[in-house]
DNA sequence: TTGCGTGCAAAGGTTTTGCATGGCA
DNA sequence: TGCCATGCAAAACCTTTGCACGCAA
């Protein structure tokens, strides 16, 4: 069983309405303190837990040496067809939805012999405002 | 400059010969000590750090809880044009060559104004000998 | 001799765990 | 009243850093 708490509560409504950013720890714990809920770390790890266990939040490892990030990606089971594209530069999270894309499961099935799980591949890249910001610095 | 050391030279051939594996800094640690050239985890750092940006070495981050793996991947220029397919279960690394999954870069940045670093990307999934040993588990 | 590489220990950061307390049902 | 959730602190872990020493060139 599981019961409803003013912190659980606060947590989520946080990750959904900021559904489309990738959310830390701490920036998570810093919103709770300004809203004034202040929560544990403790608690704010196991809720994520839970949550990324139940299929309502997604866990990004980047690097290992910063935190992980988190993202409400709801219990919408179409997140868990499509692929997802993660801009290095500006941490934005992009669902993509493509008729390609979602080829690329069997094709690798059938071909190479790998059942990829969509849900965990993430590409890695840069968006186009993030590169020509880049390529304006590098002139 | 750089200089050669009894210690570079082993982990380096320790990564090569088992280039097919990932490899976790305890593990490199460990082998090291048992080879008789123990060493100490910072400079196994250190030389991995350097290893990667020298783009001999590929860094993974799966779950953020356990250590980072290390995988060798030599400076073959091949490997940063492909995907790799990582089995979760068993950890084996797949060099993925494809027609299809090389037009996925151009049609990412095509229709979706996203540069993909497939160096970057992994796939993640269960290659199928381990579906199998899985399947025949649940039975 | 020069200066890079190493080892040790300490520090830094993130995440987990134990235990007593608080709060939902 | 039962039991889950929380909070705090401590612990565990991985990784980085500082500094003195060793060793390659």
């Amino acid at each position: 069983m599981s019961y409803n708490t003013r912190q659980k509560e606060i947590l989520l409504k946080f990750l959904h309405e900021n559904s489309s950013e990738h959310i830390t720890v701490q920036e998570i714990c810093n919103f709770m303190n300004n809203a004034g809920t202040p929560v544990g770390t403790a608690t704010v790890y196991r809720q994520l837990d839970r949550l990324v266990e139940q299929g309502f939040v997604r866990k990004y490892v980047l690097d290992g040496r910063s935190g992980a990030c988190y993202q409400y990606t709801g219990n919408d089971s179409k997140c868990f067809e499509h692929y997802h594209l993660k801009c290095i530069s500006c941490g934005k999270l992009i669902h993509l939805d493509c008729h390609l894309l979602n080829e690329i499961n069997s094709h690798i099935f059938e071909n190479h012999g790998f059942i990829v799980d969509s849900s965990k591949t993430v590409f890695y890249g840069q968006c186009v405002e993030c590169n020509k910001i880049q390529k304006g610095a590098e002139k």
